[in-house]
RNA sequence: GGGCGGGUGGCGGAACCUGGUAGACGCGCUGGACUUAGGAUCCAGUGGUGAUGAGCCGUGCGGGUUCAAAUCCCGCCCCGCCCACCA
C-alpha cells in the first residue's frame, strides 16, 4: 500500500473492531468506571457533521479513557418517539414506526462509518414496548405517590401540532418544533409534580460544580425562587376574598388598586352583580383574546378593565378598585396582585394609562418623590412615609415588621414562591407512550395494574395529524373494562411527552435488556452517575431539569443511591455552513451545485438554473437550507479520520464554528504526511526500542535529544488538552510534532542505532496519541510495526520528565520592557554571566545608550530586563 | 431591562487561568522546485510600515497598576446568545 487511501483501511478496521466486540463492556468492580454519554438523537432524518461534532468529541474522550485504563461505558440509542417522526410519517405516508426504522438504519451506518466506539449491544429505542413500559411504570409509581395528577388548567396549545406543550417547549411564545404561536387553552391534562422537588432541584445545583455556570444560572432562573408574603383582600359587599402574593410587602401601604389575571376564575363572580355586567364581560374577553405578543411584551401598552367592585385594604381598611389587567399572569402566584404604582414599574404604567392614583410610601434617603410626575417607579430600599405605624422606618426592616404584623393578625403569611410549574406531560398525539390509566364511570380514574403493562400502542392506525388525539379514533384501544369493577371503561388516549422517555434513558443503558425491572439497581449503582455528559445548550432547562427530577424521584423510591445524574456537563457549539439562496428562483441551492467563477480576481457565485448571483449567508447546518455536509461526503472524499480531526480542529468545542470546505484539507494533508513518513521509514523501526531506550536516553544529544523533548512535550500537552476539552489545540500539538518529526528525519542518520530507537519511540508514541482522534489510521500504522489489535487496548503514553528538560534556553533581553535581543544560553546559566552577556549584545548597548542601569530583573530561564531612566 | 459569552493578521483560531518572545496550528495568498500537466507533492515567504538590516507601530476605545499588560483593575464602545410584565 503506497498511497494514503482512507477508504481502504477504514472499513477494514471498523469490521475488526466489530468482530472483536471491542467496545462491549460489563461491570468490573476491579476497575474504575467511566460513564460517557452523548445526548441521544431523534431519528428524524440523517445525521450531518454538525450533529457529529457531539459524537466525535465523545469518541475521543471515551477512547482516551479506555487507554487510561478505565472501564468505559459509551452507549447510544434513539429518542424515537415524538412529533418529528409522526409528522414525517404523515407527510410521506409512512407509519411512524417504519419511518423511524429507516432513519435509525441510516444513522447507525453513519455512526459506524465515522468509527464511533459505541457498545451497540446496549442500544435503546424509546419507541420499543420493552422500553416505554417503564415510562408507564414510572408514571404509575408517581401516581401512587400523588406526584402524577390530572387537572384542568390553562395550558399551552400549538394549533398546528394540535397538541399541548410544556412550558419548556414554548420558546418566545411559539412552539419549539414548528414555530406556530402558542395559545392558551383550558384543558384537563396530566401533570407531574415537579414543584414538589423545586427546592431540591434548586439546592442541589450547588453540587454541580462541573456544569457550565450558565446552565446552572438558567436552571436557577427557571426555578425562580422568591420570598414574600401572601395575604387576602376582602371584596366590598361580597363574600369573596382575593389572595395575592408579593415580594414587596414593605410597599403595601402604597396599594391603590388590585389587579386580577383575565383568566382568574374570580373575575366572572366579581362582575356577576354589576349592572354593567355585559360590557365588563366583553372587556375581559378582549383581554383574553390578546395575542401572546401583546400580552407578554414589555413595550406593549398594558390594558385592563375596571370590574366595578372594590377591595378592602386589610391594614388601612381603605376601599381600592379591583381591575382585571392583561399583565397579570394566572400561572404565577395567585393570579392576582396588589398594585403599587409608586414602587412597581408595571403598576405605574398601568396607573398612568387609566389615571389611577399613585401613592408614595418609600422615599430615597435624603430625597423625595413626586407622585404626580414620576415616570419611573422607585424600587430601591428607602425610608417609609405615609405608612401608618411603620412611617420613618427603613423599608427592609418595615417589610419584616409588616409581615410579622400580618401573621399575628392572621391576615397573611410569609411564603416561598417558585416560578417553576408542574410538568405537563399529556400530548394529543399518536407516536408516544400511552398514559396507563382508564376512566370508569363508576370508579373514576383507575391506574393500569403493573402486571398489565405495557399498554401497547395500537399498530394499525391512520394518522392524519388532524381531528384530535389519534388514539381516540381507535375503538378497540379506547374501549376496555375496568380493572377495578369489571364494568365498561375508556382508556386515556393522550400519550406522554417524549421528554419523559429521555429523562431516565441513561439509567436503562446500564441494564438495557432487563425484562423484569426498570433496571437492576446494582448495575445502575456501578455505572451511574454519568461522569461526562455532552450535548447542546438547548436542553439547559428542559431535558436536564426533567432528568434531575426523575433521578431524585428514583432516589426517593430507594432504587438508586445518588441524587444527581450527571457529574460533568459539557455543552458544545453549533456548526455553521454557508447556504446559498437564489432570490430569483426563491429556493436554496446546495453548495456543490452553485457555479463559482472568478471575475477580476473576485469569486462570483451564481445560481445553476437562472445564473443570477446567489445570496450567501452563514446558517446552522440544516436540511431545509440544503447546506448540510454529511459523513458520507466526508468519508468518500477524505476519510473518517480527516472528518474527525477537522471537526475537532475547527475551534474550541464550546463555541460555534464554521465548516469550510478548504479547511478540511489541513487535517487530510497532516494524515497524508504522517502516512508517508511512517511508510518511508518502516526500516528504521526497531521493535525492542522499549528495552533499549533506558540505557540510551541519558547519552542523547542533538536532534535525538531535541526530538525526545518535543515528543514528551507533546504527550504532556495532548493529555492536558484532552482533560480540558481543548481538542483544537490537542490536534494542533500533534501537527506541530509531526513538523518537528519531519525535520528530525532529515537531520538524523537513518542507520544509526540511537536515532532508530528514538525514531521508534516517537512513531509509536505519536500514533498512540493519535488514536482517540483518528483511530483507523492509528491502528493501521500500529499494525505495520507488528502491533497486535487496536490501540484502544494499549496504554496511553506518559510524559518522560527527563526528556522534557532542555540543555539550552533562549533568553529574552529587554530594555525598559521592550525586547531588544534574544540570547541562547545553557539552562541554569549563572545570572551574573547572563547579565554580562546580555549587556554585550550590540542592540542592547545601543538602547542603553550609556544610561545607567537602575535595576535588573531576571526571570529564570526566560528573560532579563534592564531598567534605565 | 437582566444574565452570560466575545472583540487578536486576508480567514478560523493560539497565547488570557498563572503578567514576561503576540500571532502556535491550520486555511488562504505570494514566489520557487519537480512535472506533458497540477486542483498532487516539496521548499521559501506571509501583522503593518521600512529597498535591506536596524527601527517604529500593532491584540475594540480611554485611563490605571507594573521594570514589563492581549493577559490584572476601573470606565466606555461594539457584536453574539439566552432570559424577561414572575408581582
Amino acid at each position: 500500500m503506497e498511497r494514503y487511501e482512507p477508504q481502504a483501511i477504514e472499513k477494514k478496521w471498523q469490521q475488526r473492531w466489530k468482530n472483536e466486540e471491542l467496545f462491549k463492556v460489563t461491570e468490573d468492580p476491579c476497575r474504575s468506571k467511566f460513564y460517557y454519554l452523548d445526548m441521544f438523537p431523534y431519528p428524524s432524518g440523517e445525521l450531518h457533521m454538525g450533529h457529529m461534532r457531539n459524537y466525535i468529541i465523545g469518541d475521543v474522550l471515551s477512547r482516551y479513557m479506555r487507554m487510561k485504563g478505565f472501564n468505559v461505558l459509551h452507549p447510544m440509542g434513539y429518542d424515537a418517539f415524538g412529533l418529528p417522526a409522526e409528522n414525517a410519517a404523515i407527510q410521506y405516508g409512512y407509519h411512524p414506526r417504519d419511518w423511524v426504522e429507516q432513519c435509525i438504519c441510516r444513522m447507525r451506518s453513519q455512526f459506524d462509518m465515522l468509527g464511533i466506539s459505541y457498545d451497540w449491544s446496549r442500544e435503546i429505542r424509546t419507541c420499543a414496548p420493552d422500553y416505554y413500559r417503564w415510562n408507564q411504570w414510572l408514571f404509575l409509581k408517581m401516581y401512587e405517590r400523588g406526584l402524577a395528577y390530572r387537572q384542568p388548567a390553562p395550558v399551552n396549545w400549538c394549533p398546528n401540532c394540535e397538541t399541548t406543550l410544556a412550558d419548556e417547549e414554548v420558546v418566545d411564545g411559539r412552539c419549539w418544533r414548528c414555530g406556530t404561536l402558542v395559545i392558551k387553552k383550558w384543558l384537563e391534562q396530566w401533570f407531574l409534580r415537579t414543584t414538589a422537588y423545586a427546592e431540591r432541584l434548586l439546592q442541589d445545583l450547588d453540587q454541580l460544580v462541573h456544569w457550565p455556570e450558565r446552565v446552572r444560572i438558567m436552571q436557577r432562573n427557571w426555578i425562580g425562587k422568591s420570598h414574600g408574603v401572601e395575604f387576602t383582600f376582602a371584596v366590598d359587599g361580597m363574600d369573596e376574598t382575593i389572595p395575592v402574593f408579593t415580594t414587596r410587602i414593605d410597599t403595601v401601604y402604597g396599594v391603590t388598586f388590585v389587579a386580577l389575571a383575565p383568566e382568574n376564575p374570580l373575575v366572572p363572580k366579581l362582575i356577576a352583580r354589576s349592572p354593567r355586567r355585559r360590557e365588563l364581560e366583553e372587556g375581559v374577553t378582549r383581554l383574553l383574546q390578546e395575542s401572546p405578543e401583546e400580552r407578554t411584551s414589555e413595550e406593549a401598552q398594558k390594558r385592563g378593565v375596571f370590574l366595578d367592585v372594590f377591595a378592602i385594604h386589610p391594614l388601612t381598611g381603605e376601599r381600592v378598585p379591583i381591575w382585571s389587567a392583561d399583565y397579570v399572569l394566572m400561572e404565577y402566584g395567585t393570579g392576582a396582585i396588589m398594585a403599587v404604582p409608586a414602587h412597581d414599574q408595571r403598576d405605574l404604567e398601568f396607573a398612568r394609562q387609566y389615571n389611577l392614583p399613585v401613592r408614595v410610601v418609600i422615599i430615597p434617603p435624603g430625597g423625595s418623590l413626586d407622585p404626580e410626575s414620576m415616570t419611573q417607579a422607585y424600587v430601591e430600599p428607602g425610608i417609609m412615609v405615609n405608612a401608618g405605624p411603620f412611617t420613618g422606618m427603613d423599608s427592609p426592616s418595615a417589610a419584616e415588621a409588616i409581615a410579622d404584623l400580618m401573621e399575628q393578625k392572621a391576615i397573611g403569611r410569609r411564603k416561598v414562591q417558585y416560578r417553576l410549574r408542574d410538568w405537563l406531560i399529556s400530548r394529543q398525539r399518536y407516536w408516544g407512550t400511552p398514559i396507563p390509566v382508564i376512566y370508569c364511570d363508576r370508579c373514576g380514574i383507575v391506574p393500569v395494574p403493573d402486571d398489565q403493562l405495557p399498554v401497547l400502542l395500537p399498530a394499525h392506525i391512520r394518522i392524519t395529524g388532524k381531528g384530535g388525539a389519534p388514539l381516540s379514533q381507535v375503538p378497540e384501544f379506547v374501549n376496555t373494562t375496568c380493572y377495578s369493577c369489571g364494568g365498561t371503561a375508556k382508556r386515556e388516549t393522550d400519550t406522554m411527552s417524549t421528554f419523559v422517555d429521555s429523562s431516565w434513558y441513561f439509567l436503562r443503558f446500564c441494564d438495557p435488556q432487563n425484562a423484569e425491572d426498570i433496571f437492576d439497581p446494582e448495575k445502575v449503582n456501578y455505572w451511574m452517575p454519568v461522569d461526562q455528559y455532552v450535548g447542546g445548550i438547548e436542553h439547559a432547562v428542559g431535558h436536564l431539569m426533567y432528568s434531575r427530577f426523575i433521578t431524585k424521584f428514583l432516589y426517593d423510591l430507594g432504587l438508586i443511591g445518588f441524587q444527581e445524574p450527571f457529574v460533568r456537563l459539557f455543552t458544545q457549539g453549533m456548526i455553521y455552513h454557508e447556504s446559498y439562496w437564489c432570490p430569483r428562483c426563491r429556493v436554496y441551492r446546495r453548495p456543490r451545485d452553485v457555479v463559482r467563477k472568478t471575475e477580476d480576481g473576485k469569486t462570483v457565485v451564481t445560481c445553476p438554473v437562472c445564473q443570477s448571483p446567489v445570496a450567501i449567508t452563514l446558517d446552522k447546518m440544516s436540511k431545509s437550507k440544503l447546506n448540510v455536509v454529511t459523513p458520507e461526503e466526508i468519508c468518500a472524499g477524505y476519510g473518517a479520520d480527516t472528518g474527525r480531526l477537522f471537526i475537532l480542529f475547527i475551534g474550541p468545542p464550546e463555541q460555534d464554528a464554521e465548516w469550510t470546505s478548504s479547511g478540511v484539507e489541513g487535517p487530510f494533508r497532516f494524515l497524508t504526511r504522517l502516512w508517508r513518513l511512517v511508510l518511508s521509514n518502516k526500516d528504521r523501526f526497531v521493535s525492542d526500542w522499549r528495552e533499549r531506550l533506558p540505557s540510551l536516553k541519558i547519552l542523547l544529544s542533538g536532534p535525538e535529544r531535541d526530538l525526545r523533548r518535543r515528543l514528551h512535550q507533546t504527550v504532556k500537552a495532548v493529555t492536558e488538552d484532552i482533560n480540558d476539552f481543548h481538542f483544537n489545540t490537542a490536534v494542533a500539538s500533534l501537527m506541530e510534532f509531526l513538523n518537528s518529526f519531519q525535520d528530525f528525519i532529515e537531520e538524523s542518520d537513518r542507520k544509526e542505532e540511537r536515532s532508530r530507537v528514538v525514531y521508534s519511540e516517537a512513531v509509536d508514541t505519536l500514533i498512540r496519541l493519535l488514536h482517540p482522534f483518528a483511530p483507523h489510521i492509528a491502528d493501521e500504522l500500529f499494525s505495520w510495526h507488528g502491533g497486535q489489535g487496536s490501540l484502544i487496548c494499549q496504554p496511553w503514553p506518559e510524559a518522560d520528565m527527563d526528556a522534557l528538560e532542555a540543555e539550552m534556553q533562549t533568553i529574552v533581553v529587554q530594555v525598559n520592557g521592550k525586547v531588544r535581543a534574544r540570547i541562547t544560553v545553557p539552562v541554569g546559566y549563572d545570572e551574573e554571566k547572563l547579565k554580562e552577556r546580555a549587556l554585550q549584545e550590540p542592540n542592547v548597548r545601543a538602547h542603553l545608550g550609556g544610561k545607567t542601569v537602575v535595576r535588573t530583573i531576571i526571570v529564570p530561564n526566560k528573560l532579563i530586563n534592564f531598567v534605565v531612566n
